[in-house]
DNA sequence: CATCCGACTTGAAGGGAAGTTG
DNA sequence: CAACTTCCCTTCAAGTCGGATG
């Protein structure tokens, strides 16, 4: 969606309008070329300029926008009480209970085949908060959660989902209007001139919470959240949105120096959650674009970066040489910052400048390396990271440094953290913080891959698969794993089946061309050399379909427990995947469903097939 | 400074819609 | 066309980072 104007015939400067999907024009690229298409197919040269022209103006004061209006949120739906049927029992005695000691229970049976519930943690948190929610009485009967049978509760929801699945079509079809309905309703809002898709505009349900990994609060009762609980943030001047009949908001303001909706506190870790704008709006796009541009920045400075690192090892300074042995681990292994976190509030998990002794060990030798680093550590989500590194000697002496005298649960930058960290990348570069290491090795990785893997004359699926393994070697940079699909056995073995059976279709076919051949040579009638050409096609169709169907088993081999995903959405510059997709006729919709074509659009818009990142 | 808080990005998982197959 | 598989989308937890606070 752009045009392409000339405007100055002397000096030419292309300038691109990124349409918005309600047809406004959002904001305008311009571009220097410095070689022009020639007749003869010569590739056109085009340069950004520094900084993009906005169509519409962007304030400086950092307010986000001028005008906002939307309907609000769409609140969770009130309890309804079990049927008289569904009956809970306690230490094998029927117990009737009331309706706020039964909502919570029904939280807890709902994940009753989930091995969360078996955790001693879980229940312990779900039974503290569930009593809390007890009348007096309940309180004295039930004193034991071991004793609670929850099982005709669990087989009820069960039997609900099998129920639901079972629906006619008709029944289906009217929920899904009716959530098409509410869609259109509460899903969409108007910024500025725009109307904008709201990513989340359901506040989250009440329910039990689950954390990641070996978290201390898991199983505590997440409440519902009530409009007096709920701040709304919209334009003055606009239609503000009303509180059901007989509420009332906690607030309603006018803030536009933040580009969320709705916000309400959390009571687990009493943080505050927002709704906020779907990732194909301006808002959102504007900021993606930029982080990119940042990566970009970096990658120019980024050799004399290393380099300062590199001189920094040597320094008098401890801090300085923390400082920079960390900066080192998030270039080269795409760690995260690390902030410190609350003891005891969440997950024991750490990132770069929150690594503790116990997380890494030094080898001077192991097998034919010198001065390898063994990381070992649960990270982000409580996923492990697990990684040996040779590293320099320099390296190796300073950590060897920084371990002594140290107990294992001792900080192992014990002179750092990512303040101090980010504070010195900001005097680096402007704009730079840790994270823009990870979003700049992706994309570049990204793009030396694409380079490397993919060769021109091989086919579409051919190339589609050398794109996957560019995104796989992301992936595993940024440690994006994924737990193999618990499907994954049998479906590999089903396509294994189906290869076997093109395979038995070809040489079948291959025989069935070599008859007509024959047949050919015998009569060299033209029916024959039909036979022989439509044979022959057959054969090269069968090909192609057993290549295809033999990359999709490596492509799936390779993925077993790597998520693609997450680099794709958040760390790949889309400019790099828009100009390979231009660049070999790779249909682009195999490589962004619909979703990432709306969220990337503006980059869609702009690249062009000699884009480099 | 250290700590807290607020805003925003990044992350894996679950569930359901859509596509495929017997 | 039911059953199964795949893929997408939603959900909501868990990070990052900057600025206020004392």
């Amino acid at each position: 969606m752009h045009f392409l104007n000339e405007s100055d015939p002397i000096k030419p400067r292309y300038i691109f309008f990124h349409v918005s999907s309600d047809g406004c024009i959002l904001f305008r690229f311009e571009y220097k070329p410095k070689k022009i298409k020639t007749e003869n197919g010569k590739k056109l040269k085009l340069v950004t300029l520094p900084s993009p022209l906005w169509e519409e103006e962007r304030s400086t004061d950092g307010s986000k926008w001028k005008f906002l209006e939307h309907k609000g949120p769409v609140l969770a739906p009130p309890y309804e009480p079990l049927p008289g049927h569904v009956r809970f029992f306690y230490d094998g005695k029927l117990l009737r209970l009331s309706a706020p000691a039964e909502e919570v229970a029904t939280f807890f049976a709902k994940m009753l085949d989930h091995e969360y519930t078996t955790k001693e943690m879980f229940r312990k948190n779900f039974y503290k908060d569930w009593r809390k929610e007890m009348t007096s009485e309940e309180k004295s009967k039930i004193t034991d959660i071991n004793k609670c049978n929850f099982t005709e509760m669990s087989e009820y929801f069960k039997a609900q989902s099998e129920a639901r699945k079972q629906m006619s079509k008709d029944e289906k079809l009217k929920i899904k209007e009716e959530n098409e309905r509410i869609l259109q309703e509460y899903g969409f809002c108007v910024m500025d001139n725009h109307k904008e898709r709201i990513g989340n505009f359901r506040i989250e349900p009440p329910g039990l919470f689950r954390g990641r990994g070996d978290h201390p609060k898991m199983g505590m009762l997440k409440r519902r959240i009530r409009p007096e609980d709920i701040i709304i943030n919209c334009s003055k001047d606009s239609k503000h949105p009303k509180p059901p009949q007989g509420t009332r908001w906690k607030e309603v303001r006018h803030d536009n120096k933040v580009t969320w909706l709705v916000s309400w506190t959390e009571n687990i870790q009493g943080s505050i959650k927002y709704i906020m704008l779907n990732p194909s709006s301006r808002i959102k796009g504007e900021k993606d674009w930029q982080k990119y541009e940042t990566a970009r920045r970096l990658k120019k400075c980024v050799e004399r970066l290393r380099a300062q690192y590199r001189e920094d090892w040597k320094s008098k300074e401890m801090r300085v040489r923390q400082r920079a042995v960390a900066l080192y681990f998030i270039d080269k292994l795409a760690l995260r910052a690390g902030n410190e976190k609350e003891e005891g509030e969440t997950a024991d998990t750490v990132g770069c400048c929150s690594l503790r002794v116990e997380h890494i060990k030094l080898y001077p030798k192991m097998d034919d390396q010198e001065y390898v680093v063994e990381f070992d550590f649960l990270g982000k989500d409580s996923i492990r990271y697990y990684n040996k590194m040779p590293v320099e000697k320099r390296v190796f002496k300073n950590l060897q440094l920084f371990l002594e005298n140290k107990q294992p649960e001792d900080d192992l930058f014990d002179r750092l953290n990512t303040s101090i960290l980010n504070k010195h990348l900001q005097e680096l570069m402007d704009g730079l913080t840790a994270k823009v290491f990870r979003t700049y090795n992706a994309s570049i990785t990204l793009q030396q891959q694409l380079k490397e893997l993919t060769s021109p004359d091989e086919s579409i699926p051919a190339k589609i698969l050398s794109y996957n393994r560019a995104n796989r070697a992301v992936a595993i940079l940024c440690n994006h794993q994924r737990a193999a699909p618990k499907t994954f056995e049998k479906s590999m073995q089903n396509l294994q089946t189906k290869i076997d059976e093109k395979q038995k279709q070809l040489s079948a076919t291959r025989k069935q061309l070599k008859g007509a051949k024959t047949e050919h040579k015998a009569s060299h009638d033209d029916r024959s050399k039909k036979m022989v050409e439509v044979k022959r096609k057959a054969v090269q169709r069968t090909e192609e379909q057993l290549m295809k169907l033999q990359m999709q088993a490596t492509d799936r081999e390779e993925n077993k427990q790597i998520a693609l995903g997450t680099s794709k959405l958040n760390y790949l510059d889309p400019r790099i995947s828009v100009a390979w997709v231009k660049k070999w006729d790779v249909p682009m919709e195999k490589i962004y469903n619909k979703t990432q074509r709306e969220k990337f659009a503006w980059a869609i818009d702009m690249a062009e097939e000699d884009y480099e990142f």
